[in-house]
DNA sequence: GTCTATACTCCGATAGAC
DNA sequence: GTCTATCGGAGTATAGAC
């Protein structure tokens, strides 16, 4: 399922702008968002360093927009699906096929007033569809991006089995 | 309840050593890690950057020290309660106290060769003595860690109210 | 244990020509 | 839309004297 016209981020930007952001995508996936340098980025197009500015104000309005494709994308990513089980599976689909974008659109600070609005709550609706209640949603939400996001730090102890872990959330949600 | 002498990581520090550990965690907690500099930590301290090279070895080994701390702190915080709503409060809670600091310990790459050996598990024990099984332990806590960054981020929806949310989580743990 | 001096690298960003 | 040149600053860390 696509995201609305309306709510897609990339609607306004230049065709070359897009073809920057496709770009830093490339290079926040391969090195993260604290690695990534208007130089690198730069390197990455065979372009100079400062040409980048023509295109985006700064690093951070960039973020911005990187933030929101990802929010567009997992929206998309996990919409098509139905039930609690099936929720949580996709949505650490997602995420590992994207560690360093799912990163970098759920942790720190977030600029609220800069994102299209209502781009936020669609791409979180799938948990107030799958639940049926909004404390329920967030709850499950919480619980999952919790299991994410320690995953991707590989913050579970060597060994453990995280798939039980999976399972057991399901069932305390299912 | 205190962290059993072999696991405490202050214990091999010399006594300028904490001292400069204790700065640390002021300015952690003031300025967030990624802006606290060897310099703006030195002045915290009233002495010249390079000084803090006789006490550590390095910015990340001042890193190290300060996420063992808080494993060591927030296991002594969260282990004199019994259930899983008391568990969970006091996690909160913990986490809350010290904001910059449990964003430290629990997100990026943990460097587990340079933690005294046992601290982490010790650390999440109380989660298993209030569940009883390895995998619900787990999922309880990564339930609660989700929720806690989420909420330290100001990551939920402006006016939602993120008690019931609490709520909810623990009555599909309780 | 602290100092001064400094090396070295990297960063985001601007100015102005083409 | 891209370039070159450059600014201004910050960062970790080392050397060596006291």
């Amino acid at each position: 399922m696509t995201c609305p016209e309306e709510l897609d981020p990339v609607r306004l930007l230049t065709p070359r702008a897009r073809e920057v952001l496709a770009a830093a995508r490339v290079v926040l996936e391969r090195d993260g968002w604290d690695t990534l340098t208007m130089r690198s980025l730069a390197d990455e197009l065979g372009i100079a360093a400062p040409s980048l500015y023509k295109h985006f104000a700064s690093k951070d309005a960039l973020r911005t927009q990187l933030i929101a494709l990802a929010l567009k994308e997992f929206g998309e990513g996990v919409r098509p699906v139905s039930g609690v089980a099936a929720l949580v599976r996709a949505y650490r689909d997602v995420a590992a096929a994207h560690p360093q974008l799912y990163r970098l659109a759920t942790s720190g600070s977030l600029d609220r007033d800069a994102l299209p609005p209502g781009l936020e709550d669609w791409s979180g609706s799938p948990f107030l569809e799958a639940t049926g209640d909004p404390h329920r949603a967030q709850a499950l939400w919480a619980a999952a991006h919790g299991m994410v996001i320690l995953e991707l730090d590989g913050r579970f102890p060597t060994g453990s089995a995280p798939e039980a872990t999976w399972d057991e959330l399901v069932t305390h949600f299912g």
